[in-house]
DNA sequence: TTTTCCATGTAACTCGTTACATGATTTC
DNA sequence: GAAATCATGTAACGAGTTACATGGAAAA
């Protein structure tokens, strides 16, 4: 549901066209959200036969037809239940990497710690990607400063996590 | 791929049938890993086609017949090939819960902060439940360490983000 | 003239879940 | 005698993705 809730908060702030909607979710969102184009398109024609949105087509010059979508009443009244189920509700995440690390005993320390550096440079980027993402308007900009917090914290956890397998590694402060 | 190299792993240490591999998978990690009965069944048949592990049947008593899995030589390669992709990888999460954050300002500011003081209960509360989950044995424990250092996090971050909204409410110290 | 942009979709597929099916055996 | 445990699965469904299809217009 929080991906018809997009879609519906989106399209109450404008009415869009399933094209210009796609475009902003890929530009301005990439880096949070990911929903792809059928995906879109599906969702809309769903929400066109439960009433939530209407339908309205346009042409500009001979370009294709557009399928410009405006939320109805129904549509606010169901924006405004799942936005409050939204913020009501919390999913914590789960990290499928770290069913790696609960076996990273079978490698050489060495190794690990190689593999784990790497996966270090992964979060660096994303975080020099997401700092470097435009500047959002509103309260869009939550998106980004709440990837920017976690990121950073996955660093120190990481980091955190190499200095223990270090640690392990080399015992002690080994002067031969 | 991440739960083959689960199954893989598990398997590893020690030889399994299926009923039992759920039910640890089940007990021990419910909090951080969720895997099906269904899927497991599944995927074991799939890697048993796959010759990364051997099935055996065993019974005891007059019990229904266990099938017990075996980790190949095969197996063995395709799990050090897993570990090795999953340590050096990162995928970063993905927070449903920020679109609704996005589209707050729909909402009374006094509803928002109390539907956010809601999230931050369920917040709460999967502390305490990750707090109390049992002692995991070895690198395991990882799992436990790493949910709840994003969990304290997580609160720390939405008690920022209502702090926030407090102040846009409330703009200055009013005395009237 | 070939590529990119505009604008819409369909079809097939993957992955995973829920709900159901089976049947003996131990515990309450 | 009923319910929970042991042990295995199948079938149907759902959500979402990838890859493909179409076709005109503008830009390179």
């Amino acid at each position: 549901m929080d991906r018809e809730l997009l879609l519906l908060g989106l399209l109450r702030q404008s009415d869009m066209h399933g094209y210009r909607l796609n475009e902003f979710i890929e530009r301005a969102m990439a880096t949070c959200v990911d929903l792809k184009k059928p995906t879109a398109y599906f969702l809309l024609d769903k929400m066109v036969g439960q009433g939530w949105i209407t339908q309205h087509e346009e042409r500009e010059g001979n370009r294709p037809p557009r399928r410009v979508y405006r939320v109805t009443a129904e549509g606010e009244a169901q924006f405004q239940a799942l936005l409050r189920a939204n913020l009501a509700q919390y999913h914590a995440a789960k990290f499928t990497s770290d069913i790696g690390l609960a076996f990273a005993d079978a490698l050489a320390p060495a190794e690990a710690l190689d593999l784990l550096r790497q996966r270090r440079a992964v979060i660096l980027d994303a975080l020099d990607e997401t700092r470097a993402a435009p500047q959002h308007h509103g309260s869009l900009h939550w998106l980004i400063q709440h990837r920017l917090f976690h990121l950073e914290t996955e660093l120190r956890w990481l980091d955190q996590v190499i200095a223990q397998l270090q640690e392990t590694t080399v015992p002690s402060t080994s002067t031969p």
